[in-house]
DNA sequence: CGGCCGCTTCTTGCATGCAAGGTTGTATGC
DNA sequence: GCATACAACCTTGCATGCAAGAAGCGGCCG
């Protein structure tokens, strides 16, 4: 019944998850034969993976000597956060603008946000900082969304693999600060639901910073 | 001497720009063997462009039927303009900065984007709209990589691979009117170059918008 | 005349074979 | 002891083979 994922696909989401965790470390030089043996595959399914991870950048591929996994940029995390602050705020520009048909997306966005905010309620309460990112990244990913930029929402979805991949090994702690995070959420909510860009653009900035902070455990001393 | 490029870029080259230049209309259903018999190249190379092409959401690739050329989305032009204007002003932003790293950055991309207007110049004297296109998309370029954000620098790759794809066809005439855009060319330059990303964003918007409508041949009657 | 079933043909998915290129380790000459 | 050359090994690049799946066409049956 379940119909099994294809090859090519199965080793392309293996080898990714491998990466983002960690577990394949930083450096480590990959060789097709021994992963595509690792995974029960032939060669080929996993040549394919490391194409398509390497035009995400994720791995280097070696003319004849192998693949190796790029270690994460110097200031990569800096790198995100600007990204994603110019993107979200695009966003929501575009979002506040007059067009009936945006109207309807706001709306339709205010529910969906308002649902995440409660969920991450619960998240914040039970302390549970990995269901908390999880949700925490749907909520921005879905303001992306709302503004109909399949461009600028594809991209912004590699850029949550590639903070992800920052954010484990720090499971950074202070999870009892949590509720804060959703109180901006609330706060971002309702200013994009209002159309006011200019304050949400601020208010994010602040509120990015924070969650960065946050995620990686640098909230602050100890 | 010349060392003939891998079998797999050459097909990624020759798919890709056929697709970008519209020869592969959209809509095409493209299959690996006939394409691997035009360029005299087996199954395998093709295959692997096709993979790419589909990551660049330029192929949709259904399982056992064969490759579509993905017709351009309705507002891609939109969307494309959007994303930029975010990337350019972060981009900017970023520059802006204090950190002495950055005014050497400045300083760098100042005498850069002096060249390009320049010889951009020389090809609105020439009346040359397609090497005009061509430096235009340097000189945007060189603010966003001259941040220094590499993912930035990448993915604004891509959106001008897709803007190639749209002025095409539409070559817009008026080339009357480029040394009006290399006017604000040199405006946008000395606005990064002082750091006043405020006012750069501000003459950022309608540039593009200029640039857009000139060279899809929009610019107003006719 | 219309609908359905099966065959033929096309497509890709994946495995494997072969060869070229690169790296490393060793042995030899100095 | 050091440098150099050679050989063995390991890597991928690409071609090809084979089979599974999808579509379209023809014939047959109702």
């Amino acid at each position: 019944m379940t119909a099994t994922a294809p090859a090519a696909r199965r080793a392309y989401d293996a080898v990714k998850d491998r990466i983002l965790s960690g577990s394949f470390p930083a450096g480590e030089l990959l060789s097709e034969v021994e992963v595509a043996h690792e995974l029960a595959l032939s060669r080929t399914p996993v040549h394919e993976a490391f194409l398509r991870l390497e035009a995400e950048d994720l791995l280097r591929l070696i003319p004849r000597r192998g693949a190796v996994v790029v270690p994460v940029p110097p200031h990569e995390a800096a790198d995100i956060l600007d990204v994603r602050r110019a993107l979200e705020t695009a966003a929501a520009r575009r979002l506040a603008t007059g067009t009936p048909s945006y109207a309807a997306a706001r709306e339709r966005l205010a529910e969906r946000l308002s649902a995440l905010a409660t969920e991450q309620d619960g998240h914040a309460a039970a302390r549970d900082v990995e269901a908390f990112a999880i949700a925490d990244e749907e909520f921005h990913r879905a303001i992306v969304t709302a503004s109909g930029n399949a461009l600028a929402d594809r991209f912004y979805a590699t850029l949550a693999d590639r903070q992800r991949r920052m954010t484990v090994g720090s499971v950074g702690g202070r999870p009892e600060h949590l509720p804060v995070l959703v109180a901006e959420h609330r706060r971002l909510a309702a200013l994009v639901t209002e159309g006011d860009a200019e304050a949400f653009e601020e208010a994010l900035v602040s509120h990015l910073e924070a969650t960065h902070d946050l995620l990686l455990g640098r909230g602050g001393g100890r």
